[in-house]
RNA sequence: GGACGUGUAGCGCAGCCUGGAUAGCGCGUCAGCCUUCUAAGCUGAGGGUCGUGGGUUCAAAUCCCACCACGUCCGCCA
């Protein structure tokens, strides 16, 4: 809560003064009104109707003659049944102002995650093919919430599993030992996941041919099993391939790791877990020699922990999985970005482990997002539908390089390319993750390369155009006259502003992050209003410098903002 | 069949948790604005039974119930 809005509160509860009306409802009651004009707070009266015995519009006449106005409320106003507050315009922009300024890049971030660790795993592949636009969603989104952890002083430890085993990887193997005569990425001039992810292709189209390459695939997962020396040499060829791939992508998006899981390495784990909750008798043996979590009373059905031939099953190596990872880092929180199609995963793992007697069991998040589809329909491997993660960020280059190219005909090759590339990634991390992520959304391709409307290039243009006054302003004023900013829209700027935090502080308690990108298309698009309007550098000296403290912390701000979302700005566009 | 989620303007989305003042934004459409800090911009117009029906309430897009539509999941697959 802002200290104005805080006096606010305190001044009502005085003038209220009703021993039935708690105090501490007052704050809570506390709107925004619908328009500027209405003023900064609205307090309702409806509710203080039946105490009063009096009609709401009468109890607001009432309150406003009655209230001592705080220091810093220029008005307090009744609009029918609300009394509505003020904020004075001088005020507002000191402790804004001054605080942006001091605070710069620390300003919207906090120290409440200070020695607190957070484990964040994001986008956890299946090595048998190219990343596709389904994982774009997953780390634009990971790489977020990995910001906007580390920016209230969490320890985030970025992590991935490389679901690097099983019958697709077999697959894509088969296909490359039978038909691949030995070529190699480099020899048919291809990115070397995209060389895998083809034989993988021929596989399935063979094996519609001739079904006997199924079980010849499963054949070789057995022998992978056995550690049969041939194909395990085989599949660290091709693994090795597909994890080069990888990092060329995630490297242009941006994608840091601090630790890598790869599900070869402990996929028969977990079953010393699943035994002893047996001994515990949290589990239950079934009547095949499985042994089953029976979650019915959760609503989650029951769940095979373990295969009567004593094997491992998915969610068994992941129990295990968040047990070594607590053991090595003691997490606060552990977040799981993964799509929806996997709540009911998630929810039975976290119940087994809360039955195991596990306390931080409560401390796992399963950050769960819609599918992306296309305008056409649902991405389908088989019907040639899915939208290659290379192919588009080449594609939104390509784009943002022709759109520059119209506008500045004699721009060096360099410094196009970087602007490209600044553009390009601004486009596609903003329009993943503006939306609520439990929300199915249509990717369209057209209109995510468009430069019009909510998006990233946007946010960027606004950046750039208060770069470039301050660019050509100089040196920036060390006293600021702040009666100057008196114009309407500066106020609502200013407004903006100081709300920013509580939005931060906001998505970190949802874990989200598209309540700042909504915050963000507010900003720029006041600024932008507020652009056109007021001339800042044409001003008189004093009204000038005033109004460039206020353009610094609109830049400043909006550079915070982006940060969270992982989005790099340009100073020119 | 069951569980979970979604349904707001032609299209794409905020708002729903924590009920309040004529339901916001973008695209598209139409009409304007570049000799002045970058027009990837700005201003205005038009466009809505907030899926449907009940209920709670002084007040419902928001809470509750039922129904409808769509999506996902419900395997000793991952």
């Amino acid at each position: 809560m802002t200290d104005f809005k805080q006096a606010v509160a305190r001044a009502l509860e005085k003038a209220i003064a009703l021993p039935d009306f708690p105090a501490d409802q007052v704050a809570g009651l506390l709107e925004a009104p619908p328009k500027p004009e209405l003023g900064d707070y609205a307090f309702p009266c409806f509710k203080l109707a039946a105490a009063f015995k009096k009609a709401p519009p009468v109890i607001a006449q009432e309150l406003a003659k009655k209230i001592v106005k705080p220091a810093d409320i220029s008005e307090a106003k009744a609009f029918g049944p609300y009394l509505n507050f003020f904020v004075q315009k001088q005020a507002l922009a000191e402790k804004v102002l001054q605080q942006v300024r001091s605070e710069r890049e620390k300003f919207g971030s906090s120290s409440a995650g200070k020695g607190k660790t957070i484990v964040n795993e994001y986008y956890g592949p299946n090595t048998n093919k190219p990343l596709h636009l389904g994982h774009l969603r997953n780390i634009c989104l990971g790489l977020a919430v990995n910001r906007l952890f580390a920016n209230h002083g969490f320890k985030v430890v970025r992590t991935t599993i490389y679901n690097d085993r099983g019958a697709a990887i077999c697959k894509a193997m088969l296909a490359y030992e039978r038909w691949g005569e030995g070529k190699t990425p480099e020899s048919e001039a291809l990115k070397s996941d995209h060389f895998v992810g083809d034989w993988y292709v021929r596989f399935v189209k063979e094996a519609a041919k001739d079904p006997s390459l199924e079980s010849q695939a499963i054949e070789m997962i057995r022998k992978w099993e056995e550690g049969d020396k041939r194909v395990r040499a085989l599949w660290r060829k091709t693994l090795d391939w597909v994890l080069e791939g990888y990092k060329e992508t995630t490297g242009r998006l941006g994608v840091v790791l601090d630790k890598e899981y790869h599900e070869s390495e402990f996929y028969d784990q977990g079953k010393q877990m699943v035994e002893e909750g047996l001994g515990k008798g949290v589990f239950q043996r079934d009547e095949k020699g499985g042994i089953v979590a029976d979650l019915e009373e959760y609503g989650l059905g029951k769940k095979h922990l373990l295969r009567s031939d004593g094997t491992c099953l998915y969610i068994t190596q992941d129990l295990y999985l968040a047990k070594a990872r607590y053991d090595e880092f003691h997490f606060d929180k552990a977040i799981y970005v993964v799509a929806s199609e996997q709540n009911l995963h998630f929810r039975q793992l976290f119940r087994c482990l809360q039955l195991l007697g596990h306390a931080w069991a409560e401390r796992l998040y399963h950050l769960s997002y819609g599918l992306v589809n296309l305008p056409e329909g649902r991405m389908k491997s088989r019907e040639g539908t899915v939208v290659d993660a290379d192919d588009l960020l080449d594609e939104l280059e390509l784009l943002a390089k022709e759109e520059l190219r119209k506008r500045y005909a004699d721009l060096k090759e360099k410094e196009l390319n970087e602007r490209a590339n600044v553009i390009a990634l601004s486009a596609l991390k903003f329009y993943m993750v503006r939306v609520d992520p439990v929300k199915d959304m249509v990717f369209n391709p057209s209109e995510s390369i468009s430069f019009d409307g909510e998006t990233g290039p946007y946010l960027l243009y606004a950046y750039a155009r208060a770069k470039s006054i301050l660019a050509k302003a100089g040196k920036l004023p060390k006293k600021v006259d702040y009666v100057r900013l008196s114009h309407e829209k500066e106020k609502r700027l200013l407004a903006l502003l100081e709300g920013y935090p509580q939005v931060v502080h906001d998505s970190l308690a949802a874990v989200t992050t598209h309540k700042i990108a909504q915050f963000l298309l507010q900003l720029a698009s006041e600024f932008n209003a507020y652009y056109h309007e007021v001339p800042v550098l044409q001003a008189e000296t004093q009204t000038m410098e005033a109004r460039l403290a206020l353009v610094e912390a609109v830049s400043i701000v909006l550079q915070n903002a982006l940060h969270l979302l992982a989005i790099d700005v340009l100073e020119r566009m």
